[in-house]
RNA sequence: GGUGAGAUAGUCAAGUGGCCAACGACGGCGGACUGUAAAUCCGCUCCCUACGGGUUCAGAGGUUCGACUCCUCUUCUCACCA
């Protein structure tokens, strides 16, 4: 049993630091069914989760399984400088209002994969808003710019003579006074954070409160395009909120080879689930596309449900399996006869007639199925499904 | 504060008086092939009812028949020195 739930917390963990602590907190629970408390913080800044922070969130979740409390961290302080953690220019700050609208709907997703019982939410504002000067000065005494500076990230600013802004030398030692102030058992974060997480033991220490945290690392989740990290800001990220066809799509476009690194750190299958699947892949008894599909379905049920996961995936075959129309398109009408590069435009499904000209040109605009050449068609009075490409589609009824 | 270098399309990056709507790479889009995969191959990639016209190379002026290219100022970045 405790090693069952041992092999589990540690599934995927790209590091661990002090498992012996994880293990001794675990023999506790299950001995004497003592709890401990684990600690996750997230920048208010990115309201809309995706697929990449529920990696950290399905970790916490099966923590919780096994006697954590969740300490839900939102660094609404903390924002107001900016997490250094690779950036290679200082951040802007951002606005108390902000920062509340973003952690309010951080709530909303969270709880989507967290048990709530289990969770604690808290802000750091709250503790660190008292500190006062004379708090934040004792703070900075427990360590020194030299060894702030072996940080890879300000190494490579300083030297290259980017600006560092004092705050941002701040941000870890705050990140770390949460621990000290949530007296943390056990933190959670990206290998990207390991500095920082790292400052909560230090800290954990130089202020003696009896214990230093464990550290469990969960690598950073590719993107859509399999090389760089997903993020919003890249576009290559399947945001919790999408849409059930979205989601499934999203999810099935991916490469084969990026399918096992989310069945690693998304999926609940077990390893050896996982193992058998990609044997049967390799000797040729499963379909590859059957395999995605299932773990296709596996997620969007998890954000939506799973009539909807199905839904989605007979939508997607009748799309693009069987080249149908989707159910649902938006519909859109006009007067009067209509060039079609301008109709195209109108439905949204190209920028501008230039380049609803140019796909004209190279046959990727169809008419109720039917491919089109001619860039001069004037379309007159009825209804046409209107087609750019494979996946564009649009309504439109000509009055 | 002083000196020098630079700012080019989504990103990186050529172009240093006409051959420039601007090489190339990446990305993106489309087509073929497929499992809407991946890989590969091909085409496209400022706007405009278009074999033509318009607006672009940080911003504002100027020189010139003609400027992304030369000059002046402004803004912003970077490097070196203090």
């Amino acid at each position: 049993m405790l090693q069952e739930a041992l092999k589990e917390i540690k599934r995927g963990s790209a590091e661990i630091i002090d498992s012996d602590r994880i293990e001794k907190l675990l023999k506790a629970y299950f001995d004497e069914g003592k709890t401990y408390s684990v600690k996750a913080g997230f920048d208010p800044t990115a309201p809309d989760l995706h697929l990449g922070h529920t990696v950290l969130l399905q970790k916490l979740a099966i923590f919780q399984k096994y006697g954590a409390t969740i300490q839900f961290l939102i660094g609404d302080f903390t924002a107001q400088i900016g997490d250094p953690t690779g950036k290679s220019a200082t951040r802007k700050t951002l606005s108390a209002f902000q920062i509340q609208e973003n952690a309010a709907s951080y709530k909303e997703q969270v709880f989507k994969i967290l048990d709530p019982l289990k969770t604690e939410v808290v802000f750091n504002s709250e503790w660190i808003n008292p500190l006062g000067a004379s708090g934040m000065l004792t703070l900075t005494t427990t360590f020194n710019v030299a060894r702030m500076l072996e940080r890879d990230d300000f190494d490579k600013r300083y030297k290259s003579g980017t600006s560092i802004s004092i705050s941002e030398f701040i941000y870890p030692l705050l990140q770390g006074y949460d621990s000290v102030h949530l007296k943390s058992d056990i933190e959670i974060g990206g290998t990207d954070q390991k500095f920082n997480l790292l400052m909560g033991r230090h800290l954990q220490r130089a202020y003696e409160i009896g214990k230093e945290q464990a550290v469990l690392m969960m690598p950073i989740l590719e993107g859509l395009d399999g090389v760089q990290k997903m993020s919003k800001s890249l576009n290559n990220y399947i945001g919790v909120a999408d849409e059930p066809n979205d989601m499934f799509g999203k999810i099935l476009s991916v490469s084969d080879e990026l399918m096992w690194r989310y069945y690693e750190l998304l999926s609940t299958k077990t390893l050896s689930e996982i193992e058998a699947l990609k044997n049967g892949v390799a000797d040729g008894t499963l379909h590859p596309k059957k395999v995605k599909e299932n773990l296709a379905l596996e997620i969007t049920a998890r954000f939506h449900s799973f009539e909807a996961a199905q839904s989605a995936r007979d939508e997607f075959d009748k799309v693009h399996s069987n080249n149908q129309i989707p159910t649902e398109i938006e519909e859109y009408s006009c007067n009067g006869d209509v060039w079609i590069a301008k109709a195209l435009v109108d439905c949204n499904l190209t920028p501008s007639t230039s380049q609803a000209r140019r796909d004209i040109k190279q046959g990727a605009v169809k008419i109720n199925q039917e491919k089109i050449d001619d860039e001069q068609l004037q379309l007159a009075t009825g209804e046409y499904i209107l087609q750019v490409g494979k996946r564009k589609f649009a309504k439109l009824k000509v009055n």
